[in-house]
DNA sequence: TTGCTCCTCACGTCACGTGAGGTGGC
DNA sequence: TTGCTCCTCACGTCACGTGAGGTGGC
């Protein structure tokens, strides 16, 4: 006979484990020391403590092992209850996977951000950019409405995007409201649906300038760009771009002094 | 502003969990009525709610939720956050995964011994056996000393097995101990190592009766097969072969009485 | 008065873990 | 006496859910 420090050893059980499998009729001892009250167990209570501790690391609850160990005989009864424990694992499995794939999803966003900080030097600059497929929306607003908007191409192309948000403007001034605006995600791929349109942005040569911090400080950062352009006497085209590469992400908000974006102004060849 | 009813139809949260977090100072009311109790909040609390409960369905805990409101300003923090939770919420996956894999096995198992039983004729049948790959240990004992066997030989080629465990029995007459035995498992690769030989089995023609119920019975069975040969003429050969097809598995025992075993005497062509 | 929303305790869940305080034999 | 193993309460964990019993305004 075991004491029940050697039936944990054996077992793997805790002590406090065993207790409780006790007090529950699911591990009993085979003798209990009247005097002492010492629990004595058997080999038998080894095999069955063993056998406990399997189901307990395939996560069935006590209560199902108290089943499972009534239901011995009958291996129906068992395979019955091995399937629905897979299903109801199995659900886990898949629940599990969506959480990391969000969470994968957040934080390439915030290291693609930090890497996209590092390298900029937050200065006008010329560059050339490539056509793009864009899945777009155009309405006459403000600012503010964008978020709406891009939620809801996001809804309809949600597994077709491929980078960065980002709003046209066509008006040649800043209009507060009754703004002229197209907010589009690039896509790799989709077709027109529900007012929105998939078409590709044309390219060409361009003059850049990544903002850092919130949006009410974009009028410097334009300041500085519209100045580049002036200097250089170069002929800018509409629409203007702006492109969302760090702004209050899904889950996050992140801090708004960190936001970045870039300021694209298409100018003739 | 919302009541916590209001609240939680916004949220999704339950008004318990919204007293809660209010407790927990998660989630604090833009007012409170000095006279009611009632908690007002405001539409900055409707956001940290839909936040708090995004971030609950992937499963931080309030602790956790806390620390990442709290942070949401240092995002270095929030992606370590996110990676350390990321990492073990993959700890799960894979724990989750091997939970299912073993249940697969085990209900594979099951439903195998269903099958055999079904179409099994409980009948003395000839039939002709392949040559099979098996991983080999021979030894001088009774037949108990075959689980340990079977056991080692499964430590060292669990991931090539293909097929049921076997005993080949090599005495002419039965032996109660001192048995001249060898403990075979079907294999479909391996090398020889510690003392285990990977060797093939010869086939042939065979006489072979399914078994079912407890091992103590077996020698019912015996009488049967042996009858069968006498009457049919047919020389045996040595050794012949017990197959266990469905015994005490590696989790639930099962009941004895519908153990599955083969016995197959080889016989000359 | 009835129905609705809200309030505050207090207790339950699940499988133990963590003491506290005590016993019994070497 | 000290150290070890065992015992029995009682309480904590985590994020709520489930009442019970009561309030306040329509």
């Amino acid at each position: 006979l075991f004491s029940i420090g050697e039936l944990s050893r054996i077992t793997g059980l805790s002590v406090k484990a065993l207790r409780l499998y006790h007090d529950k009729g699911l591990l009993v001892p085979a003798r209990i020391d009247p005097s002492s009250s010492y629990r004595y167990y058997d080999a038998e209570a080894a095999e069955e403590g063993r056998l406990i501790r399997k189901l307990r690391g395939m996560e069935f609850s006590l209560e199902d092992i108290k089943e499972i160990l009534g239901a011995r005989d009958h291996e129906d009864e068992l395979v019955d209850y091995l399937e629905a424990h897979k299903d109801s694992i199995c659900a886990k499995l898949s629940h599990y996977h969506a959480i990391v794939r969000s969470l994968e999803t957040v934080i390439a966003y915030e290291k693609e951000a930090r890497m996209i900080a590092d390298n900029a030097t937050f200065e006008v600059e010329e560059k050339q950019v490539e056509n793009i497929l864009v899945a777009a929306l155009r309405y006459q607003g403000s600012y503010a409405d964008c978020g709406k908007a891009f939620a809801r191409i996001g809804r309809r192309f949600g597994r077709y995007t491929c980078g960065k948000p980002m709003n046209l403007y066509y008006d040649a001034e800043y209009k507060e409201n009754d703004a002229d605006i197209e907010s589009c995600i690039p896509v790799r791929k989709g077709t027109d649906a529900d007012g929105i349109v998939v078409r590709e942005l044309p390219g060409g040569r361009c003059v850049s300038l990544i903002h850092k911090g919130t949006y009410d400080e974009l009028g410097r950062s334009y300041e500085k760009i519209v100045a580049y352009v002036n200097e250089h006497g170069l002929q800018v085209q509409t629409p203007s771009r702006e492109i969302y590469l760090k702004g209050p992400g899904m889950l996050l908000r992140g801090n708004p002094k960190n936001y970045l974006t870039e300021l694209q102004l298409l100018v003739e060849e």
